[in-house]
DNA sequence: CCAAAATCGGCAATTTATTGCCGATTTCAG
DNA sequence: CTGAAATCGGCAATAAATTGCCGATTTTGG
């Protein structure tokens, strides 16, 4: 048994916020919920949150302003976003910001389940903010290397994000086993050294 | 400024498509019209296609299928989707496969036009939009589609860099010539088109 | 127009990467 | 400790990428 999903549930209607969490926690989700994005991002400080569910349309700030600021602080969690009343450019926003799925209201629970269950198993969504981060590094070297460098943080990144579960980084980057334990070899990544220095999620 | 973008234009509907094609080539762009999914692929193979534009909901063959089998031919076009009657499903589903826009009908001309040339203007300087269409690939794609789009982005910039200067690419990248060539024809590279974008800068 | 230089694609030899199969080792629950 | 499951590396067949050489085409400069 593993540890429990964290989800961070965002919605201003405190009933369907009520609803959701209790069918959520009835299924083995580890549910902390906000009824605002300012108390959400206090939260996202407090829980480590694997998944972050939020409504779009909220009074203060919008589920896209929510979005940017929690990116900040968690560049890699995936983001789901639900509404009632998307607009297209809304949702063509929200995947550009790196959602990860785009729910319609009412929520069907089961499905938000599957979909949050789902990313135990295959994890997208990788953020793009990190990217940049890599970017920096780039000048002088030869493409080969520079592929080679990306390559090894793309696996690196996915290692992690799956907790060095090596069956779900196949699936991920569908990747041949072989091909994948090669290339690690080869770029120098190792998966014990990686998983004890990322200090595996468990309480926070 | 010969030949600055081509666009593969995709609508059953003649009228549209032919209002829309019109507008486009009296704006400089270079466009191939589709009435279908089955001859777009087919325009694919013959033209050196820049962006494709494609209506999502079509008779034989939808939008997404099409953008699948397209995506199969060329790995890292960016395409564009446009439609009357999106449900949010429909979106969220193109935004995953890598759309780098969504339009609602009816198409606002100059709004069509600014998306397609911002791709152009997008290979000027550090290629910030560009980077919009390589990150949506992050949505779930293999390892080696992830390599590809960040060599070619890498490929580009060089490009750009050294003004199309192809030896001088050949020396930064530390690459052979006949590789370089068989990466930008497999990557659709098109150094003239490049250049066309940019601007070249015609001394120093 | 010509000539020189640069760019490009076809082809085949060579090198490298990918994959499946085998068993060895490690990890995990009881 | 024991058995089951997961991970890993060696090896060889297959698939793909890289490279050099050839000439064709395009661009540049007179």
């Amino acid at each position: 048994m593993t540890d429990p999903i964290v989800v961070l549930l965002v919605d201003d209607d405190l009933d369907v916020l009520g609803a959701n969490a209790r069918f959520l926690r009835t299924n083995d989700i580890d549910v902390v919920v906000a009824e605002s994005a300012q108390t959400a991002l206090s939260r996202l400080e407090e829980h480590p949150v694997d998944v972050i569910v939020t409504d779009l349309r909220m009074p203060n700030c919008s589920g896209l302003e929510f979005a940017a600021k929690a990116r900040e602080q968690r560049p890699l969690i995936p983001i789901v976003f639900f509404s009632g009343y998307a607009e297209v450019p809304d949702v063509v926003a929200a995947m550009k910001l790196g959602a990860v799925e785009f729910l319609e209201k009412p929520i069907d629970p089961e499905n938000l389940l599957s979909v949050i269950t789902g990313f135990r198993n295959s994890h997208h969504g990788t953020a793009a903010n990190q990217r940049h981060a890599f970017d920096a590094l780039d000048h002088g070297y030869s493409l080969k290397m520079r592929v080679l460098a990306y390559e090894k943080y793309l696996i690196e990144s996915c290692l992690l994000q799956h907790d060095g579960d090596v069956a779900n980084v196949l699936d991920a980057l569908q990747i041949n086993r072989r091909t994948l334990n090669d290339k690690m070899s080869k770029l120098g990544i190792r998966r014990d050294a990686l998983l004890a220095g990322a200090g595996r999620k468990s309480s926070g």
